[in-house]
DNA sequence: TTGAAAGCGCTAACAC
DNA sequence: GTGTTAGCGCTTTCAA
């Protein structure tokens, strides 16, 4: 290996002008070429790039950032929780982002809140970001917040006005329905739901999609409980739910809350599913081997990290042009062992046609649209 | 509200000069201000401030970092897994960075293999972090790399050489002797091992705990199971552990391993924890609610990060000074339900002689060392 | 297809 | 205590 560069001793990190003195071009030259302009002839890209291999060169970001006003990087605003749901959407963005050529800043916010959530937007822009994500923020309260770049909302309704606001839902107003409509199918007169906090709009998107399954059934709709997605408040509901004896079936908001909740309703003597059926949310794999195995809905985490940033990337770079439509993940019910026909009463008739893939149901409004919250 | 500065309709964004010129001071000043450098009186102070908050000036990054060199900002290798301990370390790393008014960057390593490890830590180079994080990765193989900014390494021994390269447990060696020596308290034998995958270190480091745990009690040490910290591999362990009628304790090197391999214990028809007890890692909250609630130890996620990124930040900003010593964080059993004394037994009627190929060494040597691997 | 000059917004070193 | 003068390393005009 030649050493072709005079003196790269006591120097410190090479720049642009080395690779261009090097390769003998100008120092635009070299740009071009590291951002893949055309109008560079194949034969001085080469000696560019060959250059630029030789001496180690790393381009240095702040200065592009600085000099172009574009950062290449996104930022997302997060919870602060290690939850399945909130960790493998952040895990999905992460490789969308870094797939997209694109550097990833975080903030997380301890508890949505409209202050919190402003204050990590902010910090995220002066960090220079590009594009922002909110991932999974709660929908309460008036964030007044205006951002000058593009915000995609994961998962949840804008929350405040930027330049270019997109919105990607995880359909969880679908799977809400499907897990209702699943425990419906089995037979049970109605279906009791144990919400997530009230703030959440995740909450409120799944409490539209059990409502909705109830009403088209004519079911009736019994009282809502609230639950903050911790196990204990499922156990908590469940001491509360085991007392009432009509109960046969629940749709919990979250999975965590689901074990929690059985835990409770079994420690109460009552058997599940024998005696009251349960469906969880989001799909951690891990309780597909507890005592009974949970059936749950899950979250197209992926897919939905992997749309909502080809939208933002889109807005991004082609400010102008209009977006190509977001395509809607599919809805996956995982029957386990959790839910059965409800008991004393006849088994059901066999016509389970298990609300899957598809969207299942006579009109089911996309995410971002109000449908009838209570809270 | 008066309107001092003169316009501010079409332009965009306001810079230093601007907050300068409103204040009637110098750019430097308001350097020194925003900085809060020493040898500005207040009176200045204040009202570049005042200017600041007026003109609703927020600091460009990229030049502030191109012009000093220093990024405010600090990078972490993660691997992309939504998993309970691998995310709360990554919630424990971003609130410590934050707290210290640095940005964090994050890039993932699908499998911690080293070349993935390299192109992470170039990549988060390049964008000028200030200090990298590298959070559990893999301890196999070479990466050869020379990065120019402290680097700590959370979890796991120092993989590549740095300007200043940094340690911090989170005790796993002791936290699996607490779990082991836990068995062994209540009278087990011995204790079998499912462990991680041979090539992460924090898999060689339960295992050695687990190791010495046995050895200082004169146990014998059965051969070890290494499963890929999913429950599905927890639970193959465990249909292959049912088979061995010898086996009265496990001690499981994750949580999520542990109750597939219940799982599979029970649907053979063994106990838990009547006939075999079975311990966990990582200390995952939900498993209090399953059956049999989760004997673990739990792992201290946030101390960790917390002393991890105090030192990075002392190595970054003062990298003359010794640093202050680590303080170990506590070791914390959860005793649960998944653990008890043996099977009812007077005397071990039983011959050990089912799967003898184990090593039977009676020292235990330190990590690093690689365990019979089955895989 | 390539190059020369002029900054991007901030801080560093040195004056005063 | 405060201001002045130069850049940080890159990209952007605009010209050749």
């Amino acid at each position: 290996m030649a050493r072709v560069v005079g003196r790269s001793v006591g120097s410190s990190a090479p720049r642009s002008a080395d690779v261009a003195r090097v390769a003998g071009v100008s120092r635009k030259t070299v740009s071009r070429v590291l951002n893949n302009e055309p109008y560079v002839s194949d034969e001085v890209r080469r000696r560019v790039l060959e250059a630029a291999e030789e001496l180690g060169y790393r381009l240095n970001h702040a200065a592009r950032a600085l000099a172009s006003g574009r950062n290449r990087s996104i930022g997302v605003v997060a919870l602060g929780t290690a939850g399945y749901g909130t960790a493998s959407l952040l895990v999905g963005i992460e490789k969308a982002v870094r797939d997209s050529g694109y550097a990833l800043r975080v903030v997380n916010t301890a508890d949505g809140d409209p202050e919190g959530i402003a204050g990590a937007v902010m910090s995220l822009r002066e960090q220079g970001v590009d594009g922002i994500v909110v991932s999974e923020p709660i929908v309460e309260g008036e964030v007044s917040l205006k951002v000058d770049v593009p915000v995609l909302f994961l998962g949840a309704p804008p929350a405040f006005t930027s330049a270019r606001t997109l919105t990607v839902g995880v359909g969880a107003y679908a799977l809400a329905r499907a897990a209702t409509d699943h425990l419906l199918d089995l037979g049970h007169t109605t279906v009791h739901h144990l919400a997530g906090p009230g703030r959440w709009y995740a909450s409120k998107d799944r409490l539209a999609g059990w409502r909705s399954a109830l009403a088209a059934r004519g079911a009736h709709e019994p009282p809502v409980i609230e639950g903050d997605w911790s196990p204990a408040s499922g156990y908590a509901a469940g001491v509360e739910l085991a007392a009432d004896s009509s109960v046969t079936a629940v749709f919990a908001a979250g999975d965590d809350m689901a074990i929690g909740l059985i835990h409770a309703l079994r420690e109460a003597g009552r058997r599940v599913p024998e005696d009251i059926s349960v469906v969880g949310f989001d799909g951690n794999p891990v309780f597909a081997h507890v005592t009974p195995p949970l059936t749950t809905v899950r979250q197209p985490f992926d897919a939905a990290a992997r749309e909502g940033i080809r939208l933002l990337m889109h807005a991004i770079e082609e400010p102008e042009t209009d977006l190509p439509p977001a395509s809607e993940p599919p809805v996956e019910l995982v029957v386990r062992g959790s839910t059965a026909p409800p008991p004393t009463r006849k088994a059901p008739a066999r016509g389970r046609r298990t609300a899957s893939r598809s969207r299942g149901s006579a009109h089911a409004p996309p995410a971002g649209d109000g449908p009838p919250t209570t809270d």
